[in-house]
DNA sequence: TTAATTGCAAACACTTTGCACGCTA
DNA sequence: TAGCGTGCAAAGTGTTTGCAATTAA
């Protein structure tokens, strides 16, 4: 049970307490390779055993936003929001307008782009979000 | 009345009745220079002595839609979802954090890189979402 | 005339919240 | 045992829809 142990002990070191659903959550989100919503958090371990209220799982989600452990991707083609496992990488996704899965695209091609704009605007530059859509390998032989 | 005659003009092109509350909105999604929510459209109308249901708003905003007549921006800072008129052009945003207006900018750095992008994965490539955050001039001094 | 458009109220999907009880540290 | 975490039910927010009445073509 090593994984079990890191998961407590990450959740300690954010001064959440290690309850049994807080580290199936965090577990399960280490182990999803794409961003997953409340709701497949919430049938997955249920699926698992693993039985708790909708709502823990959107308010464990969102308190492991808050402490970094998860990125939020809100509701990114406007359907529910998706939450994803903090690996404190900056990338971007493919997203799926058939399925609505996001794939992870590494490279980043906005870095020298925002200093650009940052100086041909009077805006403050914080960030940005970049989704491109399409169809995956999948979903494309349906359309 | 030249904007209202070119206004009832578009809705007939797309084969849609002129009423007084197309022609209201139609003209002020015309007017808009940047994209504007659904109750702003209402208020707004409302303020000018044009009342109508904000169903009607939101029906009416997602019919000229549908038509090629406005783009929807799908609640891209996890709020309502704005409208603008469709000018024809691709362009993308600096959303500001504070006040959740988006102000157009007309380069897309994205093009050659979409190229790239589908030939190295699986994807069909389909369209992009590009905005990039932080806050706007009135915004930024009162952080 | 007659099909499209509207107002109204109710439903919707996703998410958040108040409260009393349960459980971890 | 003190206070954080949880289930439950209810509320919230933005948006959509069914239906009967109204209106443009």
């Amino acid at each position: 049970m090593e994984r079990n142990e890191d998961v407590s002990r990450r959740l300690k070191e954010c001064g959440l307490k290690g309850t049994k659903h807080r580290k199936a959550i965090l577990h399960f989100m280490d182990c999803s390779k794409i961003p997953v919503s409340a709701d497949q958090v919430y049938l997955q371990l249920s699926a698992q055993g693993i039985s708790m209220d909708l709502s823990t799982v959107y308010r464990t989600l969102e308190t492991m936003r808050e402490k970094g452990l998860l990125i939020k991707h809100s509701r990114l083609n406007d359907t529910r929001a998706l939450y994803e496992y903090n690996r404190m990488e900056h990338k971007h996704y493919l997203v799926c307008l058939g399925c609505n899965k996001m794939l992870p695209v590494r490279h980043c091609p906005l870095e020298e782009y925002e200093k650009t704009l940052e100086k041909e605007t009077d805006f403050m530059i914080s960030g940005h979000k970049l989704a491109i859509f399409g169809y995956c390998a999948e979903c494309k032989e349906n359309i």
